[in-house]
RNA sequence: GGCCCAGUAGUUCAGUUGGUUAGAACGCCAGCCUGUCACGCUGGAGGUCGACGGUUCGAGCCCGUUCUGGGUCGCCA
């Protein structure tokens, strides 16, 4: 036996036993005489006191034996769960020795350059913080398992190996040894199979889904690989997955946090747009974006008048004149706007050089319109639609940031509903798929009907995408034929389920969460490479196993692949 | 792929207007210390300032190219 307890098991009742322990060295106190050691496991850190052994260089795994004493009452460290009691050890063997000079210093691992953590991510991991993010993560799949169980659902294996989908994300693509020419693609979502499943006869199916997608990575959003909780429902509706979600997720955030958790609004995706300026608003912020294009076509402002013009009220009493100044610099630089006009309501009087072109009347109107009060300053955003939009968006996002209006404390969720089926390419100037061409559209399939598709957003991030699925193949022709597809694209690109609706399709709903997103919101990190124990780097290679590796000329040739 | 920011000791960073031998903290090495708990004290080692080229009497600092990292837009049904 190699140890007889953990390095988080020893306490006053053990005082006298003879016992073993095994871990790292956390740290070293050598006082000549006297030398105490933090050793640490998985589950703790207990002190282990020295006499005349010389310890192995800190992080070395090591076993020491010996006898447990009882700490003086002023000797007794509290931060410690096993600090009223030490290890008085009498012998010491080194079972793994580590290097004298670490690449970096693990408590301190979170600073160092992402680069160096991921190449001795067995290092960084022992930091108790991110090994504590990685057992979250466990402990929120077994959570989200154990309830979709209790409804019922049924967890059920979709193909890793499967072919190439010709919308959405660029695939991971797997040559074929027996098939030349040919490939596998790893799904970017078991969203064909779930579907298929449903008119297999399956009532409520679930899965802890990896998905793939080639896609450049970003603060969001994990390169190559991620999880999601991925669930669909046979016979049913838009209010029936909703109920599942709000259960599930709502759960979910009261059980492993001690924040409150909002209730889920409905926000029709048209509003959110324009409340907002994004389809993941983060409703921590209060602000809330005007829609002043009428106001302005009542006036003689040339710059506004006839365009597209929203307006943000925001409290901006005692700020200085750099504050705005800043906020103009990130409008131009970082937004890419024209311009960030404003108008600050002081003494009861509006200030700011467009107020020149606002007669009183309209002066008046505006006041009313935002109900503003002293101290308040709108900002005025124009451009073309939609740019129009995510510029308010994001300036609605940094007042917030900057006025220090968020509230850190709490989630806000809500749905955001009503999503258009399709959306104009600019270039092309033709009708595509805003989100997924499985969706059911609410009515006769035009370029402007919106469809029964949803996503859940909290706190600003997008946590699930979902739809009521279109299960009818007269409806898929025609919602095809707005996009510009005819019946055999439809065949040729999504066969299998064209095939299997034409055999006693159920209406079916379903959504898919992001495992990686939840766990990130619950532990209150900022970055998603934290919550998993091996990521890719931000460029998709992995520094510790150097992947993506070359090959060697004889697995190419078995492949069928010849480089260039 | 576009744009923005950064790259200085093992790590995290400072480095003034271009000016002598490039600093700090942590880590590492040596010595001292029998009650510390991120122990302390004394001393020491450690740098092609990402790379290449240019301007200059002189470059960590200015210019150009390039590489790497981060962010953002594109992309993400």
């Amino acid at each position: 036996m190699l140890r007889t307890h953990t390095c988080n098991e020893l306490r006053e009742q053990n005082i006298t036993q003879r016992v073993t322990l095994c871990g790292w060295i956390s740290a070293v106190r050598d006082h000549g005489g006297v030398t105490f050691i933090d050793l640490r496991d998985y589950y703790g850190i207990t002190q282990v006191v020295l006499h005349g052994i010389e310890p192995p260089p800190r992080e070395s795994t090591i076993q020491v034996r010996g006898e447990v004493k009882a700490r003086d009452p002023d000797a007794v460290n509290d931060k410690l769960e096993t600090g009223r009691v030490e290890l008085h050890a009498d012998t010491l063997a080194v079972l793994g020795a580590a290097k004298n000079a670490l690449p970096f210093e693990i408590a301190d691992s979170e600073k160092v350059r992402e680069d160096i953590r991921l190449k001795y991510r067995f290092l960084d991991l022992r930091n108790p913080v991110m090994r504590d993010r990685i057992t979250l993560r466990s402990e929120v799949i077994a959570y989200l398992r154990k309830q979709m169980e209790k409804l019922e659902f049924v967890e059920i294996h979709t193909p890793i190996l499967t072919a190439s989908s010709p919308e959405g994300a660029r695939d991971y693509i797997v040559p074929s040894r027996r098939h030349s020419g040919k490939f596998y693609a790893l799904p970017q979502a078991p969203q064909q199979f779930k579907q298929l499943l449903m008119v297999a006869g399956f009532d409520k199916y679930f899965q802890i889904a990896p998905c793939f997608r080639d896609e450049d990575a970003r603060q969001d959003r994990l390169p190559g690989e991620f999880y999601q909780l991925d669930l669909e429902m046979a016979f049913a509706e838009q209010s029936d997955v909703f109920a599942v979600a709000e259960t599930v997720l709502a759960g979910l955030f009261k059980h492993f946090t001690n924040k409150p958790v909002s209730e889920f609004r409905l926000i029709p995706y048209a509003d959110a747009m324009l409340s907002y300026g994004t389809d993941k608003p983060d409703l921590r912020n209060p602000l809330i974006i005007r829609d002043l294009t009428e106001f302005f076509a009542g006036t003689n402002f040339s710059a506004f008048k006839g365009k597209p013009v929203r307006g943000i009220a925001a409290p901006t009493a005692g700020r200085s004149r750099t504050f705005f100044d800043d906020m103009l610099k990130f409008a131009t630089d970082t937004v890419g706007m024209k311009g960030l006009g404003y108008l600050t309501l002081s003494g009861g009087e509006l200030k700011g050089p467009i107020v020149k072109f606002l007669s009183p009347d309209k002066q008046a109107e505006l006041l009313n319109l935002f109900d503003l009060k002293d101290g308040e300053t709108v900002f005025f955003i124009c451009d073309r639609l939609p740019d129009c939009n995510r510029f308010a968006g994001q300036i609605r996002a940094a007042l917030g940031e900057r006025l220090d209006l968020i509230d850190r404390n709490r989630y806000e969720f809500c749905f955001i509903v009503d999503f258009p089926m399709f959306e104009r390419d600019e270039e092309s100037g033709r009708w595509d798929f805003t989100h997924n061409p499985f969706s059911m559209p609410q009515g006769e399939p035009t370029a402007d009907v919106l469809a029964y598709q949803y996503d859940i957003v909290c706190n600003g991030y997008e946590i699930t995408s979902g739809a009521v699925r279109n299960h009818d193949p007269e409806i898929m022709k025609k919602v095809f034929a707005v996009a510009g597809y005819g019946e055999d694209d439809l065949k040729l690109k999504f066969g299998a389920l064209y095939t299997a609706f034409s055999y006693g399709a159920p209406p079916h709903a379903g959504m898919a969460a992001g495992i990686e997103r939840l766990i990130m919101l619950i532990a209150d990190d900022e970055n998603i490479r934290d919550v998993v124990a091996f990521p890719l780097n931000g460029n998709a290679q992995d520094p510790l196993t150097g992947a993506p590796s070359e090959l060697a000329e004889q697995q190419l040739r078995e492949v069928h692949i010849k480089l260039r």
